[in-house]
DNA sequence: TATAAAATTGACAGCGCTGTCATTGCCGTA
DNA sequence: TACGGCAATGACAGCGCTGTCAATTTTATA
């Protein structure tokens, strides 16, 4: 911990600029000096400061990522996919919560900023739609990718997932298991997301040549409360759906437990399926059957972005919309129609 | 952004050392000249280069929170309040997320401190009770601040809540509404922090003289689907109790979607509460009685302790735990006895 | 074998700041 | 008036690394 770049140059009798050159990986450094010099550096226990490095070459190895409060789960899991990224390009990840409600975000990036020069920022969801925010930065010239922003960004990469096609798929799944009459509970209008979603599932329906019962549809907020409300609606109806696909988990979680309260049992009675593979969907009993939505690539995705690794995706020349995969969770909360 | 040091001193007609000295709220800068260097830094919009200053001082300004995926919440509110701390003091806040279970963590721990040199390390549950991470902090001299650990360690500050009487203060809640039939579900065997809050129960209904009716109390794993389980035992009893306290909010809302399955009504034939106040206390219909953990507050106050800024707290000239207020959180899942 | 071209390597000057220590100017005291 | 003492300030040398560009060696080409 304590050798520097000094001590591994005499030890391996070359250079100091020759032991750099190693340890960026970069070219022109023929195999045996290469290799010199890394037996050095591990004899050592040599560790380039990070400081110096910063220093001299003006870059800072760091990357940021911003927040606004959005579900912890969803926010951990960008953090870890990120991380996970920096660490193959020796780079590390600075966590900034914010609080757009509260105090002077603009002046906490700024300074931010500032002080760290990151070399990049992952903005969360909602904060990459946060105009102000997203001009700072395009001002600062600081390379930014929005995760899941719910508006296109000029030519900015972004990374998303698809969910009108998962929500097509989920519904798919349903009729595949026998279900004609499927209820839907939409999510929060405010939240782009929840259009998608039914319009994934409108399509499904229309390609199955399914009838969409408008008596069947709900609104909620994404709030177990509502899910509890919706399916006391939506199952006080004489004729009853035997399958409810709800815009998000905690709604799904609220939606079991009313019809428990009503005596359905689930999934024999009523299958229901949520969105989002939350914590609370594989601890609710039943489990739920639900879409992961890949956040922890799309944290990786974002970070490789930023570091340069163009991403190994289709190949248009300037791919600006990175759309990851989701994944069908099966699990205790759906089943085929008796 | 570009202004150097040297603009600044330039522009106050001092040297860069002073410039330095009143940037770093040194003393032995009269008011006057003070004054002058301010208003030319905020002239030339001057921010110190981070990355200068560290490879002068060798501190780093950078502080890492290390985690191994205890529930996100938890996380989101440790980082909210180191972070707001970290800006107190123009630090930052570097995450670690960890697997412990999978790859090398002690590796990449080591990589971590190497590189970025932190000036001190937050250790979130669990990761605080491993050993081996602990003395490699140790070994390496870096500070650090475990928090809620489970056991003593030596002479190093911890910063914690008080489980036992927060359960025995839920207890005393329900006593007071007029339960004397009160069922418990405990937490997972593995987490210390079940045994405490059985204790505090324990004591509360002593000291009431209230008897513990041990058909009433079941083990869980902190699951959703053990709260169900417990409830349709501790439920099928053909004396029932009037409230269940379970040991933390997903058992709790398992324990309520079971009553409600049973023909139960919450709060009016059963009052139920939980522990953690997590954001599913909120989102359950009804919404949870439970404890707030002061998680927050946890993480501003081991970020402090870090940086140096002793608490306000007793005083005992050498104080090493600090243990941190919880609040009762009173909402619609429980009621007075009727 | 000679020579251009390419591949390796190294010398050196900072990056922007802070630590150390020397210098200056001013005060009170004898 | 002279001198010790202290507050305020500055000069200077790096911190540990990388960028630039020049020097050297190797390889390819004629």
């Amino acid at each position: 911990m304590k050798s520097t770049i000094t001590d591994v140059a005499r030890r391996a009798g070359v250079s100091m600029k020759t032991v750099s050159r190693v340890m960026n990986n970069e070219p022109s450094v023929s195999k045996a000096t290469r290799e010199k010099v890394k037996s050095a550096a591990r004899e050592l226990d040599y560790t380039p400061n990070l400081a110096a490095r910063r220093l001299a070459s003006s870059k800072s190895y760091l990357i940021a990522m911003l927040y606004d409060i959005p579900s912890p789960g969803y926010v951990i899991n960008i953090q870890k996919g990120a991380t996970t990224a920096c660490r193959e390009f020796g780079y590390h990840l600075v966590v900034e919560p914010l609080e757009t409600m509260e105090s002077n975000v603009m002046a906490d990036i700024e300074t931010l900023l500032g002080h760290l020069r990151v070399d990049g920022v992952i903005l969360a969801p909602p904060l990459c739609d946060n105009g102000e925010v997203v001009s700072l930065l395009a001002r600062r010239n600081i390379p930014y990718i929005p995760i899941a922003p719910s508006t296109q960004h000029g030519d900015v990469q972004i990374v998303k997932m698809d969910d009108v096609r998962a929500a097509r798929e989920m519904t798919e799944y349903l009729i595949r298991l026998g279900h004609t009459d499927i209820g839907f509970v939409k999510g929060h209008p405010r939240h782009s997301a929840s259009a998608l979603r039914f319009q994934g599932f409108r399509e499904a329906m229309r390609k199955a040549n399914l009838r969409i019962n408008p008596d069947w549809i709900e609104e909620g907020l994404f709030t177990y409360k509502c899910g509890v409300e919706a399916a006391g609606k939506i199952l006080s109806q004489s004729k009853k759906p035997s399958a409810i696909f709800a815009c998000n988990d905690d709604m799904a979680a609220g939606i079991i437990a009313s019809a428990m309260g009503l005596g359905l049992k689930v999934p024999e009675d009523l299958s229901v399926c949520g969105f989002d593979d939350s914590p609370l969907a594989d601890s609710v009993w039943p489990r739920l059957t639900t879409i992961r939505q890949p956040v922890r690539e799309m944290g990786y995705m974002a970070a490789s972005l930023l570091l340069g690794r163009q991403a190994p995706q289709k190949n248009k020349a300037e791919q600006l919309v990175f759309s990851l995969d989701h994944a069908l969770i099966e699990r205790e909360s759906t089943r085929s129609k008796s």
